[in-house]
DNA sequence: GCATGAAATTGACGTAACGTCATTTTTGTG
DNA sequence: CACAAAAATGACGTTACGTCAATTTCATGC
């Protein structure tokens, strides 16, 4: 029994090599924060941390690669919460509904932290191609091929759709963070409206 | 009558002075098409042009501020075509569609250029205001305010409004690029139709 | 425990890009 | 043609990059 499943790393290795990837991942949105993006360097990041400039390679190749892991880290966390709201949904109109609300939640809780203008740190840029990414794009991609299955949903083409939902969130969610304070109900119901029903639905309770 | 107006500059100071800038902004193009805008370095800017290294610091403090130029150029030709669109346009709903139109025909031609993938091309991070990139987001948000005023669409907020348009834009065009052939009419009637009636526009005629 | 080697860390180093600035060249003007 | 303002030049000091041989840390078998 010495030995149970060892779902999290126990080694002393695992151990730390996880925890100089977290201090990495740390540092680099703290830089991100503070410095902007385009501005920070990889000595920026690593004077963040405890490490020796040549540690910093073992874990990414780049600048980019660091931005890519916390990318895709925030899409690994909100894929769970999307896969509920479809799981929850009571209607196709729910479901829509709940998923932009915990998009916009999402956003909101991700730029608490004080420092440079959000624009400038760090990107929810869904574009990017981490597979985290592509997961949360094809579980959109998905969702919205089930409403057309059931009928819910007339038949159109299922990538032009998940686009179009997408960039609207991303617009949107970018136009509410910089209202405040923001308000992530309304902005749910107005892009709920807009994809369901056109102008017409937009319209409605506002 | 020696100096009549001079919209165009004559002089050799003021021609050699547009000339460089158009170099530069030649050369960035190119070495953003080649090695992806990440990889790019302001020398290989440079090299791609007959200019010394500091010449460039005339024109352009970094990188980005040259990819911003860009972009700016980008919206300024963009504008009138848009502005035409909203003046031709013989009902809101052609107004849409000859705006979408424009702008899939516009992201088309400006990416004929072989190289690498389109999305490299351009920073990760930007989400650029420049001043003609705003100038494009009022013309839009002003036609949509325009609809509203004549009754065309109903009272909704103009800002949310302009950003799903430029958002659902965005997010489809790049969709439709990464087809081929690209089918401009087909994306800009999904378009169209998805924001005038939703989900029930989107599946008509397709 | 202790020996042993694999794995990870370290930081100094060669390379390359950065941005500046004193100098030179070019252009407009009287 | 002379003179000053404006622009171009490229060498230079500085900073960041990414590598790698040396060193330290850890897991494993005895």
């Amino acid at each position: 029994m010495t030995d149970a499943l060892a779902l999290e790393p126990v080694g002393k290795r695992e151990k730390t090599k996880a925890a100089n990837r977290l201090a990495i991942l740390a540092a680099a949105r703290e830089v991100f924060a503070q410095l902007g993006y385009e501005a920070a360097t990889v000595r920026d990041i690593i004077r963040g941390t405890q490490l020796a400039s040549g540690t910093f390679y073992n874990y990414f190749k780049s600048k980019e690669e660091v931005y890519e892991a916390l990318a895709d880290d925030g899409a690994r966390r909100f894929r769970p919460i999307l896969r509920m709201a479809r799981e929850n949904a009571r209607s196709f109109e729910d479901y829509l509904h709940s998923a932009f609300v915990a998009y916009f939640q999402f956003i909101v809780a991700d730029n608490r932290t004080e420092g440079r203008p959000i624009d400038e740190r760090r990107p929810h840029v869904l574009r990017m191609d981490t597979p985290e990414m592509m997961a949360v794009y094809q579980e959109v991609r998905q969702s919205l091929e089930e409403a057309v299955a059931r009928g819910d949903a007339p038949r159109v083409d299922a990538d032009y759709l998940a686009c179009a939902c997408i960039g609207t969130a991303q617009e949107v969610g970018a136009e509410m963070l910089r209202r405040s304070p923001p308000d992530i109900d309304a902005a749910a119901r107005f892009v709920t409206g807009l994809l369901l029903n056109g102008l017409q639905g937009a319209a409605r309770k506002s």
